[in-house]
DNA sequence: AGCACGCCGACT
DNA sequence: GTCGGCGTGCTC
């Protein structure tokens, strides 16, 4: 072996903090960012090369890489995110890059073209790995032998067998399909005066190639798709990819056709729900820069992009942008950050921005453009307050009579109306009279919640199912057990009793996404019903012309949580639904209900005025030292023993350093002390703005190793104080 | 993430 | 007496 080879510091996708070393053999053409197959202990495992470096006499006998990839290298922009992101979040650099080549397949060799699907006869012998098999076969999609393998949990080689004994019928696969080159001046709208303005500002910031954050600010119908369609078609004709990141539940067809409509081109879609093979062709897409508009969740911007010239995160303010397992990162600031490494800008978009994004408006780190109303109306429709105090609705029931007028006088005049409730099913809590027992999810501390519709208890945070059970699981007492509060279910049995002549749509995330839910949503913006019951999903972006009055049943819901961001979830999901009256033709109007009608932020929403109300909140943030005004990190303990956890987590805070500006709360049970069967006990970490956060987490965690089935999550960041 | 090594319960 | 459960640790 000769002295001075060539070293190939390649990231492997895993749980490894940095890089391993490899020899590069003379006959591979290696640079940074190739896509490696290296061997690792017995197996080859696809890497990216980090560096390239040349031999330091390490004494470790290094081993060869294997092969190189054809695939264009991973950019520098993208090995510097992916660093960037590990060590703000206190992440092995491995694990980012597994987001990274979460494309199953597209890295690997000669394209097989054949897929298999289930043929209908019986095979001569079958074992529970080849029941597996056909039974995800027979779900309707051919598969590559590898990925039926995957899907199933079984190895190729159950697959090939039954592929032989005819159980498996061989289908062609056509070509990934290409993706087409966008037009940016495909079909412009006309867009108004203001919407003009706005899109030369954008433009303009596009023109100049560096990096720079603008929100877009501007309520809900004026028209701010079409003005960051502006943006994203200069950012297209000066050669560039671009991306636009939505909350997954706002990524639809119809929006999907919008953006083709206005380039010419279909866009790549890049979302959970994909087929493999749809992933495989969208990465490569992204990867050799033929996809040049991607419509994404929050992970396309992993994707490997190769020339991206622009981000576009509409509404920014959704907390749905921040991940909470696996990588908890927030989808918003990466952008931001993937644009100050790539230089390019990244245009934020909401009719109810985060306090975050406006407090960096205020300091002068971000532009901003706004946008009026396109008919000239105010930000929000006209307000009234109802004081449940003053007007309470009949015990058991929740609509007050104050509001039961508005609907009746709505209806009777031939116009919508919707009654809007952040709670699915029939009744969050359901408990014995006899005794008092609650049922409760057996693996969460949460209650079940009754789906009458569906006839059974959902624990709404792990999914478990049970029926009703016929006597009180406690007590034995029979036909004791009472629904405790409302549901949508419920609501929609009330508001049937009130208005009998009404047509009522109950529309929340239960309804199947897909068919089910679209269907839904036309005949109501048809006008086949008149009174719309629904969850936060009619808050988010459905347009319904005919609707003039909101009624708000609950609107005390999210601000008596404990997270300090429940106020700013109140505000943007209030604004936000009583912006739903009145956006067609005639003017609508709110009724809000609450027991809180002197709390500010109900002022506000009376008022109107959002300045008011963030001036509010600014001022509550900044004395309490949260953010933007200072920085906070969680630290979860979870084990399926309360009191190891318990123990583990007190340990763990007192093993906290002492430090200038930094404080540990905690630890506490977690709001939700157990989910799935985990036992959670949280510390809060609070501090200063100008504290190093990660280099005090790090000094503080680098000796800290849970035991056994005890695991510890750090989250920078938190938003969802689970 | 795999995969091996390593120490304690029910069976060919 | 073994087969095998998954806790722990390592992979350039």
């Amino acid at each position: 072996m000769t002295g001075d080879s060539a070293i190939a510091e390649v990231l492997l996708p895993l749980a490894l903090d940095g890089p391993y070393s490899y020899r590069a053999p003379a006959g591979l053409r290696l640079e940074p960012g190739a896509y490696v197959s290296v061997p690792l202990g017995p197996r080859q495992v696809t890497g990216v090369v980090w560096s390239l470096g040349s031999a330091t006499a390490t004494g470790r006998a290094l081993r060869d890489v294997s092969a190189v990839n054809d695939m264009p290298p991973l950019s520098e922009t993208h090995r510097k995110f992916v660093d960037w992101l590990a060590a703000y979040y206190l992440e092995p650099a491995g694990n980012v890059l597994r987001m990274v080549l979460r494309a199953p397949g597209a890295l690997e060799g000669p394209r097989e073209q054949i897929a298999w699907r289930a043929a209908g006869t019986v095979p001569k012998r079958m074992t529970p790995q080849r029941a597996r098999v056909l039974e995800i076969a027979r779900e309707g999609f051919a598969l590559r032998a590898g990925e039926l393998a995957e899907a199933a949990g079984v190895g190729v080689s159950v697959v090939k067998a039954l592929a032989r004994d005819g159980a498996l019928e061989a289908v062609a696969l056509p070509a990934l399909r290409a993706f087409a080159t966008p037009d940016p001046g495909a079909g412009g709208f006309a867009l108004s005066a203001d919407q003009q303005a706005a899109a030369e500002a954008l433009r303009a910031v596009v023109a100049q190639r560096q990096h720079k954050v603008m929100l877009l600010d501007g309520v809900t119908g004026s028209g701010k798709t079409e003005v960051y369609f502006e943006a994203m078609a200069a950012a297209l004709a000066a050669g560039g990819q671009v991306l636009l990141l939505l909350p997954e539940i706002a990524l639809t067809p119809p929006f999907l056709a919008r953006v083709e409509r206005r380039f010419g081109a279909e866009p790549a879609a890049w979302h959970s729900g994909l087929r493999p093979r749809e992933r495989e062709r969208v990465w490569r897409g992204v990867a050799e820069g033929t996809a040049r508009i991607v419509v994404g969740a929050r992970s396309a911007l992993f994707l490997p992009w190769k020339t991206l010239k622009l981000i576009v995160v509409d509404e920014e303010h959704e907390s749905a942008y921040k991940q909470d397992d696996g990588v908890p990162y927030h989808a918003r600031d990466m952008a931001v950050l993937y644009g100050s490494l790539g230089r390019f800008p990244v245009v934020l978009s909401s009719a109810t921005p985060s306090l975050e994004t406006l407090v960096n408006v205020d300091r002068g780190r971000y532009g901003v453009v706004r946008l009026r109303d396109r008919h000239g109306r105010p930000e929000l429709p006209e307000i009234g307050l109802i004081d449940l105090k003053r007007a309470s609705p009949e015990p058991g029931q929740w609509l007050s009579p104050p509001l039961v007028d508005e609907v009746r006088r709505t209806l009777a005049e031939g116009d919508q109306a919707l009654l809007f409730l952040n709670r699915r099913g029939y009744a969050p809590l359901t408990l014995c009279r006899a005794c008092g027992h609650r049922l409760e999810c057996p693996q969460c501390a949460a209650a079940l919640v009754e789906h009458r519709f569906r006839r059974q208890l959902m624990c709404h945070h792990c999914g478990h199912l049970e029926p009703m059970p016929p006597a009180c699981p406690s007590c034995k007492a029979e036909g004791k057990m009472v629904p405790v509060g409302p549901g949508v279910e419920r609501l929609a049995e009330e508001a049937a009793l009130q208005f009998p002549e009404a047509r009522i749509a109950v529309l929340s995330s239960d309804l199947a996404r897909g068919t089910l839910l679209s269907d839904a949503l036309r005949d109501v913006e048809e006008g086949r019903y008149n009174l719309v019951i629904g969850t936060q999903l009619v808050a988010k972006g459905h347009h319904f012309p005919h609707l003039t009055l909101v009624g708000v049943v609950d609107a005390d819901l999210a601000l008596e949580s404990t997270d300090p961001r429940g106020a700013e979830r109140t505000w943007a999901l209030l604004a936000q639904v009583a912006g739903r009256a009145g956006r067609g033709a005639k003017p609508g109007r709110a009724m809000v209900q609450t027991y809180l009608p002197e709390h500010p932020l109900m002022q506000a929403l009376r008022k109107g005025d959002r300045d008011a109300y963030f001036a509010q909140e600014k001022a509550i943030r900044e004395q309490a030292g949260l953010p933007p005004y200072g920085r906070l990190a969680a630290l979860v303990v979870s084990g399926p023993d309360g009191p190891d956890s318990e123990r583990f987590a007190r340990q763990l805070g007192h093993s906290a350093p002492l430090a200038e500006g930094v404080s540990v709360l905690g630890p506490a049970a977690a709001p939700i002390a157990m989910v799935r069967g985990r036992h959670r006990w949280r510390l809060l970490v609070k501090a200063r703005r100008e504290v190093n956060l990660q280099a005090y987490l790090r000094l503080w965690l680098k000796d800290v190793k849970p035991r056994g089935s005890l695991a510890l999550q750090v989250d920078v960041d938190p938003y969802n104080f689970l």
